[in-house]
RNA sequence: GCGGAUGUGGCGUAAUUGGUAGCCGCGCUAGACUUAGGAUCUAGUUCCUCACGGAGUGGGGGUUCGAGUCCCCCCAUCCGCACCA
C-alpha cells in the first residue's frame, strides 16, 4: 500500500488537536473573516453523507481564507433543544439531556473523522444554561421594548410609559394613563411589547400537545410527525416580528443571497400596497336592527356614519364593486344581520368556525357563504350593495372584510357566479373594448389595461386610476393609502419540556419578569414528560417551580402564597429561540457577564459566509434576521443584517436499489432487463450495501433476510442487475450512505473531495458511490508524484522546466478562481488534470510540488499535511501562504510550451474585417508571434472570426 | 393557480462568460503487464455512416459574422407559497 490514509489521517487529526491548530483569537493584525455553518440538531440517527456536504464546502472556504492570510472564525455547535429527544423521553423515560448528550458525542466522533477545521473551544449548545441564559436575557429585552414607529426602531418600554404619563400618547379606551389600574396599564403595554402575551388563534397540534409556528405547519399538518393541526384561541407568548416587516423586506437588498431565497422570504413577508377604505352601512334599510351596531361602529371608527373598513390592492376597481364579504369571525356580523337571515347566518358561522384548517385548505375551491340581509353603500358610486359572509375571506389578513369586484378577482368571480350576483366590468385589456361579463368564463385579474365604466377615472390606465382613486378617497376622508403584510407575529410558547423556560412568573395574573441578575432560570427536573392530568404543559409536573420574589430564587410550588411566592410560566420557548442568536455567541462564547462583548462583535461584526439548507428560508433565517435587527436597535450587534453572503447547499438524495420478485414464484427474482411485463413482478427495496454498481451480491442477499434465504435468480450475463430510483435518504428505504463507512474504505480526503466533485454545491443531487473510485485513484496518482515505485520520497531540488511551471501556474489560477466562485467541483477536475500532466512530464520538482500541497490543503488537509512534512517543512500546512500565480507562465511561456487544459490553444491576432479563411491562415503563418507560439509545428486547424483568430489546433 | 429555478453523451458534469460543444470523472470497448485481478498502464468512447460526410445542447422561432449561453412562445422536471383581497 503506497497511499496509506489509514495511517495519515488519525495522525494529523491528533496533531491538530494537540497543537490547537484551529484555535482562533478575537484580535489579530490580520483581516477577519467569519465562516459559519447552520449548526445541526443532533438526531439519534447520526450523520449521513448529505449532512457534511455543506460543512465540507464551508471548511474548504475557511481553510482557503486562512491560507490567504485571514483570521478566520469557523465554529460549530449544536441546536440541542428539540422535539425528537422529548418524544423519545416520553416513550422511554430517558432524560432528554442524556440522549442529547449521547447524540452529540456521536456527531462529534463522525465530524472529527472528516477533518474539519472548527475551533471547538467555541462550541455552543442551546440547552447549556451558560448559553440559554442569553436566550432568556434577549427575551426579557424584547419584553422590555416596544417598536417606536416614529423612530423606526425598538425603544425601551419605559419611554412609552413616560409618554403616556405626560399624556403625549392617547390611550384608545379614552381613559387617561393615571386613571387606569395596574392591571389595565399592564394589559395596555402588552399591546406594544415586542414579546407579548395575547389570546390569539394558534396552530394547536393535539398529538404533539403543543402549539406550532406558521412555518412549522404545512398543509394543515405538523412538519414534525405530520399530525393534524387545528386553529384554537389560546393565551400565548408571541414576538412582534411584524413590527420589523418592512425592514426585513428592505434588508434583503443589502445581502448577497440567492434570488430564489430572497424571493421565498419576500413572499413569506408578503408586502402588498393598496388602500384601506371605509364602506358605510346603509342605515336606512337596516334601521330596525341597528341600534347596537350603530353605537358600536361609531366607537370603533372615526367616520360619522357606521362603516366597515376594507383593504384592497385594487382601489381602481371600486366602481366594479357589486357586493361585500365579511369573514365568519367578523365582530359586526351579529349586529347587522337582519332577523330573517339570522338563523341561516348563525348556522353558517358556527359551521365555518368548527372546520379544521385541513378541511378548509382541502376544499379551497368549494364556494360557500351566506347573505346577511344588510346592505352597505359604495362611497364613490353611492350604490347599495349586499353584505355577505364567507369563509374565503380570512380573519387574519387585512381587516377581515373585502369589497368584492367579481369582474376582476377570480375568487369574487367564482362567488358571484355561485350565488348569482351581478358582475360589472370596469377594466378592459385593450382600450375601450368592453364585453358582457355574463359571457365570461373567468375574471380579468391582471393589473394592467384601462379603466372603463368608472366615473372620473374612465379612460385612465390602471396604474393612474389606482392613484387617482386613492387621492379621491383620502380627500373625502374615507380611506387612505396603506401597506399590508402577510407575515404574522411569531408564536413563542411551546407546551413542551425540552426547551428554554420563560423567565416569567405571574403575580396577581400579571406577567412579571424575573430580574436579569437571576438568570439563567434553570430548566427544572420533572418526573414525567407528558402533559399533566389537568392538561397543563409538562412543566406542571415540576415541584420546584415557583418564584420567591424576596429571595429571588426558585422554590417549591407548595409555598405559593400570592404575596411573595408566585407560579412560574409553564411553557417553554420554541426551537428557533436558541438558534436565532447563536452566531453572535460564537464570537465570545465564554463571556458570563454579557451575551458577547462589544470588542468581540466590533471585531467580527457579522457572518461573512453562511452555509446551510434552503429549508430554513421562512423559519430560522427570518427569525435570526429579526433577532439581529432588534439587537442592533438596542446597540448590541453592529451590523443590521446577520448573514452577509449565504450559500444553500443542495440536498443529497438517496439512490434506492430494487430487486424484482416474480409474482408467480415468490422465490424467483428477475434481473432488471429480463422483465417482460412490469406487472409480473413486484419491486422490493434492497440495502444498497449489498449492491455494487447496480449488481446485486446474490449471496449476501440470501443472507440479508430470512425470507430471501431460498431466493433464485434469473441472471443476465451471469449478473443480477437491480433497478433504482431517487428518493429521500432514509433508513426505511435502505439507501442511507454512512460517511464513516466511506472514510474507513477510502479515507476522509477522498470523501471530502468526492462530495465536492459530485456537482455544484448548491445543486440537489442523488448520492452515487460509483464515482468515488475515480477520486481515490487520483489521490494514489497524486501520492506517486512525490514517491518512487518503492514508496520512497523522490522530490528533487532541480529547477523546474517552463512546461512544469506552466501547469503549476495554470492550476493556481484556476483553483483560486474556482474557490472564489464556490465552484469546488471544477477545482477537483483541475487537480486531476494537473496531476495527469505532471505525471506525463514526470515532474518531481520541489518548487512545483510544494505549492501544490498548499493548493490542495483546503480540500484534502490530511494528505497535504503529510506531504508538507515529508518535504521537510515544519509547523502545519494550514498556516502556509497561498501561492500566487505568475502571468508570465500563463501568457508568454504558453507560446513555447503549448500545454493546454482542454487540448485547444487560443491565440488572438487582429485581422481585417473581410478576411477569408485562406487569408487568415496565410496571415497566421506569416506572423512571427504565431510562429513562435506554434514552435515549428504545422497548425491542424485554424478557426477564425472577423478581426481575430480564436483557436489554432496543432 | 402564483412565484423561482433547471433542461448538454449511457451517467455525474464542464465550456475562457456570446467565440465555433462535451473538459474531468464514472461506465463501457480494445490492448499491455500479470498466476490472477475489482491493481496499474496505453488507446478509444456524443449520435448516424464501412467510409466520405452529416446531425447535434428539451421543442419551435428570433437577434448576431457567430448562440448551450441573449430575446419570445411552447413542453418537461424540481422547489417554494397557496382563498393574503
Amino acid at each position: 500500500m503506497d497511499y496509506n490514509f489509514n495511517e495519515i489521517e488519525p495522525k494529523w487529526q491528533q496533531y491538530w488537536r494537540d497543537q490547537k491548530t484551529y484555535h482562533v483569537e478575537n484580535n489579530s493584525e490580520k483581516p477577519h473573516y467569519y465562516v459559519l455553518d447552520m449548526f445541526p440538531y443532533p438526531s439519534g440517527a447520526g450523520l449521513h453523507v448529505g449532512h457534511p456536504l455543506g460543512y465540507i464546502a464551508s471548511d474548504i472556504y475557511a481553510r482557503y481564507k486562512r491560507l490567504q492570510g485571514f483570521n478566520v472564525l469557523h465554529p460549530m455547535g449544536y441546536d440541542a433543544y428539540g422535539l425528537p429527544a422529548e418524544q423519545y423521553a416520553i416513550q422511554t423515560g430517558q432524560h432528554p439531556a442524556k440522549t442529547t448528550e449521547q447524540n452529540i458525542r456521536r456527531y462529534r466522533e463522525q465530524l472529527d473523522k472528516i477533518g474539519f477545521s472548527f475551533d471547538w473551544d467555541r462550541e455552543v449548545r442551546t440547552c447549556d444554561p451558560e448559553y440559554y441564559k442569553w436566550t432568556q436575557w434577549t427575551f426579557l429585552q424584547l419584553y422590555n421594548h416596544y417598536y417606536d414607529n416614529e423612530q423606526g426602531k425598538a425603544r425601551p418600554i419605559s419611554e412609552l410609559v413616560a409618554k403616556l404619563e405626560k399624556g403625549e400618547q392617547r390611550t384608545e379606551s379614552g381613559k387617561s394613563w393615571g386613571e387606569m389600574t395596574e392591571k389595565e396599564q399592564q394589559d395596555y403595554l402588552m399591546n406594544y411589547r415586542l414579546a407579548y402575551l395575547a389570546d390569539i388563534p394558534v396552530n394547536w397540534c393535539a398529538e404533539l400537545g403543543t402549539v406550532l409556528a406558521n412555518d412549522e405547519v404545512v398543509n394543515g399538518l405538523s412538519v414534525r410527525g405530520g399530525y393534524p393541526v387545528e386553529r384554537k384561541l389560546m393565551r400565548q407568548w408571541s414576538l412582534r416580528i411584524t413590527a420589523y416587516a418592512q425592514r426585513l423586506v428592505d434588508g434583503l437588498e443589502e445581502v448577497d443571497w440567492s434570488e430564489s431565497l430572497k424571493e421565498i422570504q419576500r413572499n413569506w413577508i408578503g408586502r402588498s400596497e393598496g388602500a384601506a377604505v371605509w364602506f358605510p352601512l346603509d342605515v336606512k334599510s337596516n334601521e330596525n336592527v341597528l341600534p347596537g351596531a350603530q353605537a358600536y361602529m361609531q366607537q370603533v371608527n372615526p367616520q360619522p356614519v357606521p362603516s366597515f373598513e376594507i383593504f384592497t390592492t385594487r382601489p381602481d376597481t371600486i366602481f366594479g364593486v357589486t357586493f361585500m364579504v365579511l369573514c365568519p369571525e367578523h365582530e359586526l356580523i351579529d349586529q347587522i344581520t337582519t332577523p330573517e337571515q339570522k338563523a341561516e347566518v348563525e348556522a353558517y358561522v358556527t359551521w365555518a368556525k368548527n372546520r379544521s384548517e385541513r378541511e378548509r385548505q382541502a376544499e379551497v375551491k368549494k364556494v360557500s357563504g351566506v347573505f346577511t340581509g344588510a346592505y352597505a353603500i359604495n362611497p364613490l358610486t353611492e350604490e347599495k350593495i349586499p353584505i355577505w359572509v364567507s369563509e374565503y375571506v380570512l380573519a387574519g389578513y387585512g381587516t377581515g372584510a373585502i369589497m368584492a369586484v367579481p369582474a376582476h378577482d377570480s375568487r369574487d368571480f367564482a362567488f358571484a357566479r355561485h350565488f348569482n350576483l351581478p358582475i360589472r366590468q370596469v377594466v378592459s385589456a385593450e382600450k375601450d373594448v368592453v364585453s358582457d361579463p355574463a359571457t365570461w368564463t373567468e375574471s380579468l385579474d391582471a393589473k394592467s389595461g384601462w379603466s372603463v365604466n368608472s366615473g372620473f377615472v374612465t379612460g385612465m390606465k390602471v396604474k393612474e386610476a389606482m392613484a387617482a382613486v386613492i387621492d379621491k378617497i383620502e380627500k373625502m376622508g374615507i380611506g387612505h393609502r396603506t401597506v399590508n403584510y402577510r407575515l404574522r407575529d411569531a408564536i413563542f410558547s411551546r407546551q413542551r419540556y425540552w426547551g428554554e423556560p420563560f423567565p416569567i412568573y405571574y403575580k396577581d395574573g400579571i406577567a412579571t419578569p424575573i430580574p436579569e441578575e437571576s438568570l439563567p432560570l434553570l430548566l427544572p427536573e420533572i418526573s414525567e414528560y407528558k402533559p399533566t392530568a389537568t392538561g397543563e404543559p409538562p412543566l406542571g409536573h415540576a415541584d420546584n417551580w415557583a418564584w420567591d420574589e424576596e429571595k429571588c430564587q426558585v422554590v417549591n410550588k407548595s409555598l405559593i402564597d400570592g404575596k411573595k411566592v408566585f407560579p412560574l410560566e409553564l411553557s417553554t420557548m420554541p426551537g428557533f429561540a436558541g438558534s436565532s442568536g447563536y452566531y453572535l455567541r460564537y464570537m465570545d462564547p465564554h463571556n458570563d457577564k454579557e451575551y458577547f462583548s462589544k470588542e468581540a462583535v466590533g471585531y467580527w461584526r457579522n457572518v461573512d459566509l453562511y452555509v446551510g439548507g434552503a429549508e430554513h428560508a421562512s423559519g430560522h433565517l427570518i427569525y435570526a434576521r429579526f433577532w439581529n435587527k432588534f439587537l442592533h436597535d438596542i446597540g448590541l450587534s453592529v451590523v443590521e443584517e446577520p448573514f452577509q453572503k449565504l450559500v444553500n447547499q443542495g440536498m443529497i438524495q438517496g439512490r434506492t436499489s430494487f430487486v424484482f420478485r416474480s409474482k408467480e414464484d415468490k422465490n424467483l427474482f428477475i434481473s432488471k432487463n429480463l422483465i417482460k411485463n412490469p406487472d409480473d413482478v413486484s419491486p422490493i427495496r434492497v440495502d444498497i450495501n449489498i449492491v455494487d454498481n447496480d449488481i446485486l451480491d446474490t449471496e449476501r442477499f440470501r443472507q440479508w433476510r430470512p425470507e430471501f434465504a431460498d431466493a433464485r435468480f434469473e441472471l443476465e450475463d451471469g449478473k443480477y442487475v437491480c433497478g433504482w430510483e431517487i428518493e429521500k435518504m432514509s433508513k426505511t428505504y435502505y439507501n442511507v450512505q454512512n460517511p464513516d463507512d466511506l472514510v474507513a474504505r477510502y479515507g476522509a480526503d477522498t470523501l471530502r473531495m468526492y462530495e465536492m466533485f459530485l456537482g455544484p454545491v448548491e445543486q440537489s443531487k442523488p448520492w452515487d458511490t460509483k464515482g468515488i473510485e475515480g477520486v481515490f485513484r487520483f489521490f494514489k496518482k497524486f501520492w506517486r508524484l512525490f514517491h518512487d515505485s518503492d514508496n520512497t520520497l523522490c522530490v528533487s531540488d532541480e529547477a523546474p522546466s517552463n512546461a512544469e511551471l506552466k501547469v503549476l501556474h495554470q492550476t493556481i489560477k484556476k483553483v483560486t478562481e474556482d474557490i472564489e466562485r464556490f465552484s469546488f467541483n471544477t477545482s477537483v477536475s483541475t487537480f486531476m488534470i494537473c496531476t495527469n500532466e505532471l505525471a506525463t512530464l514526470k515532474c518531481n520538482k520541489r518548487t512545483v510540488l510544494e505549492p501544490l500541497t498548499i493548493l490542495i490543503a483546503p480540500f484534502a488537509p490530511h494528505i497535504a499535511e503529510e506531504l508538507w512534512h515529508l518535504l521537510g517543512n515544519g509547523e502545519t500546512v494550514c498556516n502556509a501562504q497561498w501561492p500566487k500565480f505568475n502571468e508570465k507562465f500563463l501568457v508568454e511561456e504558453s507560446f513555447k510550451y503549448p500545454v493546454s487544459f482542454n487540448g485547444k490553444m487560443r491565440f488572438t491576432m487582429e485581422l481585417p474585417v473581410d478576411c477569408t479563411q485562406e487569408d487568415a491562415v496565410a496571415a497566421v503563418k506569416a506572423s512571427p508571434e504565431a510562429q513562435k507560439w506554434m514552435a515549428g509545428k504545422e497548425p491542424k486547424k485554424i478557426i477564425f472570426v472577423p478581426k481575430r483568430i480564436i483557436n489554432i489546433v496543432c
